[in-house]
Formats: C-alpha cells, structure tokens, sequence
DNA sequence: CCAGCGATCGCCT
DNA sequence: GGCGATCGCTGGC
C-alpha cells in the first residue's frame, strides 16, 4: 500500500475545517510487530479559547501546552484513571484547536489489534477514543509527537475521498459544555462509529434528540 | 438494545 | 477534594 503522509498545511487550519477533511485518512502505527493501518470514521473538533468543552479553555498548562503548539502534533492525554484519547494539534502555533479521533477502522494489521485487544469484536476494537488508544497501542509517551513525520511510529496518510453526502454531524460525545455545538463528524454506516451519549448535563435536562446512527 | 455503575488517577479548583 | 473529550460488565426488558 502506497502512503501518502498528510501535509502540515492541510492540518494548520481551524478545527472545525480539519475535522471533516480527516474522515477517510490513515492513520498509520509502526509497532515491533508490524504496521497498522486504520481509515479515520469520527472525529471531532475542539476549539480552545472559545470552546468551553476544550482542555484549553482556561490556558496552557502543563498537560494541554502542545495544543498550542505547531499543527500536526499528537496531544494525548490520560483521563478516567485508565485511557488514553489522541488528538491532533491544527491551526497556527498558539492557538489551541484540535481534533479528537474518535473512532478507526483498521484496514491493516489487523491480527496484530485482534491479538492486543482479545476477545473484542471487530467492530469495537478501535470504536471510541479510548479503544483506539488502545488498539494502536498510544500513551502519553507519544504527546507531541510530529505525525507528519514520514518516518515517525506514528502518522496521518492521505485516504481514499469520502463522498461529502456520507459525512453527518451532531453533537459531541460524552461533552457537557456546549452541548449544542454539532462538532462531531462521522462517516455514514461504518460500524465503528459511537453510539451516541449526551454529556451530563445535556442529560439531565432531555436534549438527547438523537441517536448518533443514521 | 439500553441504563446503571464501578474502576482508577492525573489534573485543576 | 471532585471530576473527567471512557470503557466493560451487569441486569432488565
């Protein structure tokens, strides 16, 4: 398979433009048991400074400083004691916007995910941010690495085009703040998309409208 | 299929 | 000290 990795210019511009652009991309894993390679189904976007669901809403700190750093980069972070979720760094050096990807579908080397997350259907090896951690073996050791770096163990590649009338919206997942921002994007039917959870206080006041699924 | 819940800890208030 | 950009298991229908 031929790979193409993405250019930082396609990434150096607002989430919210990025997010969409990355559905049908690759990402690709350099593992010492081999290569994977995954088609990106749903992203979303966040924008620091003015988004309230950001890690960067309230500023750089020790955890969220590449965000504001060069597009391109990883920003993984640790959350609920146990997972991992990655992010890519877009826009201009010091302004913190990002996209979180939230689910792949592995296209390649996918015995080697089978064999590290036994017992998982194939549907659900990298369906959630955390899972996809998971089955391409991503931890803090790979925040702020250049995933444009051609020779880099972990990278974006240019995908086949997704048709634009595959690609659906909604709110974000799991996201209390701004709720009503339709900052999620995925690719129509593909299995590994999430099933769809409202943040908490969406929640409590009945603004599940949809399901995530269409 | 869906709702509920515990796990588990770094981060920020 | 409280709470997550989550997940996997349980129990109910």
């Amino acid at each position: 398979m031929r790979l193409r990795t993405l250019t930082r210019a396609l990434l150096a511009r607002p989430a919210l433009e990025v997010a969409p652009a990355l559905l049908g991309a690759r990402l690709v894993r350099d593992l010492p048991e081999g290569r994977v390679v995954a088609r990106l189904v749903e992203v979303e976007a966040y924008d620091g400074g003015s988004d309230p669901a950001s890690h960067a809403y309230r500023g750089r700190t020790a955890r969220n400083a590449v965000m504001f750093g060069r597009a391109g980069h990883a920003y993984v972070y640790f959350t609920y004691g146990m997972h991992f979720c990655l992010n890519v760094v877009c826009g201009e050096p010091g302004v913190a916007t990002a996209v979180l990807l939230r689910a792949v579908a592995i296209t390649d080397g996918v015995d080697i995910v089978r064999s590290r997350r036994a017992g998982i259907r194939d549907r659900d090896l990298a369906r959630g941010p955390g899972r996809l951690c998971k089955a391409l073996a991503i931890d803090r050791s790979l925040d702020g690495i250049d995933l444009c770096d051609p020779a880099g163990p972990l990278r974006l590649a240019a995908g086949e085009p997704v048709d634009a009338s595959a690609i659906r919206t909604g709110p974000r997942v799991g996201v209390s703040q701004a709720a009503d921002r339709e900052w999620r994007f995925w690719i129509d039917g593909e299995p590994a998309v999430s099933a769809y959870k409202s943040g908490t206080k969406a929640r409590r006041t009945r603004l599940i409208g949809e399901t995530g699924r269409s």
